[in-house]
DNA sequence: ACAAATCCGAATATCGAGCC
DNA sequence: GGCTCGATATTCGGATTTGT
């Protein structure tokens, strides 16, 4: 297995009221990087995009990314680069790339013209932002990818904020990040989301398990789905004796803690997300929490009863 | 029986830090 | 500037409870 680790660059309008709804943001170069299953470079990949559907850049892009549209001017279609680019890739790869966005970006233009889609539900791919937190920093931090460079002492050769510099960079980054780690944390993309139960995501580590459900026209049908709320221990599939009831701080995110007789406390979390059709779909997450853990959700969990509570009161004392 | 008070779920707003 | 994501705060409206 290789990997293609994959950066983007894009441009938008400047005009908000001329912005296009259906691509928002423009690829204007792709650049990537090849890896052996040893992770080291064996084939480069760099094109610029001839835009489109935006003929200027984006003041804020122009600053950021070092290109003007003359050069640009240069490049090839879209279509063009991306057949190049997908044929170059081969097959019996896995993405990587800097951030959770250019998968789907990438999807959002392939799409935009007619092109065959890379997937038709979620992708596996390493997020390598968020490997770099989770090996050197507390896992929910994310940092700059010219940041992650200078504190893993990466010899700084080329500019950052060009597709093919930033692909190189983020190679090398997650070359530093102990294989294990990574493969033990994989991420998805879901532009779209699985498109049936048979298609659904499920994958167990050690540590905790990653479900991806289907998409559901609403946020109820989601939410009353047997196997979005099931609470069974996902080590060993005993039903749980409830210790915290579904409970919603923000209602995106849902929690639950069971206790499983063999393996303690469960902690259940659903991340309830829109899909590229407008389908509702969710990230559900187990994991196994020590006591600890379990009475500083609880306390959250009190917290948040407590706040409902004194924001209730101060809108009668109004 | 009826209206007011209270509770609660859900949408919306805001903030900061990333990506381009 | 537009967008995503996580976290927290505010607002709205319907359902339930309470008071008379």
């Amino acid at each position: 297995m290789k990997y293609i680790i994959l950066d983007l660059e894009w441009n938008q309008s400047g005009i908000p009221e001329e912005s296009v709804k259906d691509l928002t943001f423009e690829i204007v170069e792709v650049g990537a990087v090849k890896l052996n299953e040893d992770r080291v470079m064996i084939d480069e990949f760099s094109c610029l995009v001839k835009p489109q559907v935006y003929s200027k850049m984006h003041h804020i892009t122009r600053k950021l990314i070092h290109l003007r549209m003359e050069e640009l001017e240069k490049g090839q279609p879209f279509t063009k680069v991306a057949d190049d680019f997908l044929n170059w890739c081969g097959k019996d790869y896995m993405f990587g790339t800097w951030g959770p966005l250019d998968l789907s970006e990438l999807q959002n233009n392939l799409r935009y013209y007619d092109m065959k889609p890379l997937s038709n539900g979620p992708i596996a791919f390493f997020d390598v932002q968020k490997l770099f937190s989770i090996a050197f920093e507390d896992g929910k931090s994310r940092k700059s990818l010219e940041y992650a460079v200078d504190f893993l002492k990466i010899e700084k050769d080329i500019p950052f904020h060009r597709a093919f510099s930033d692909a190189y960079y983020t190679a090398k980054v997650f070359a530093r990040i102990d294989e294990k780690l990574a493969n033990s944390h994989v991420s998805y993309d879901t532009f779209r989301a699985p498109k049936d139960e048979d298609h659904e995501v499920w994958v167990d580590f050690d540590k905790y398990s990653k479900f991806i459900s289907r998409g559901f026209e609403t946020k109820q049908e989601l939410l009353y789905n047997k196997r979005v709320m099931n609470t069974k221990c996902y080590k060993c599939g005993r039903s749980t004796f409830k210790r915290i009831r579904w409970f919603s701080p923000n209602h995106k995110n849902y929690y639950y803690v069971g206790f499983c007789p063999r393996h303690g406390y469960v902690k259940s979390k659903v991340r309830v997300r829109k899909d590229c059709n407008d389908l509702f779909y969710c990230v559900k997450t187990m994991k196994k929490i020590d006591k600890e853990t379990f009475r500083t959700l609880h306390e959250k969990y009190v917290k948040y009863k407590d706040n409902k509570k004194k924001q209730i009161a101060k809108a009668k004392g109004k």
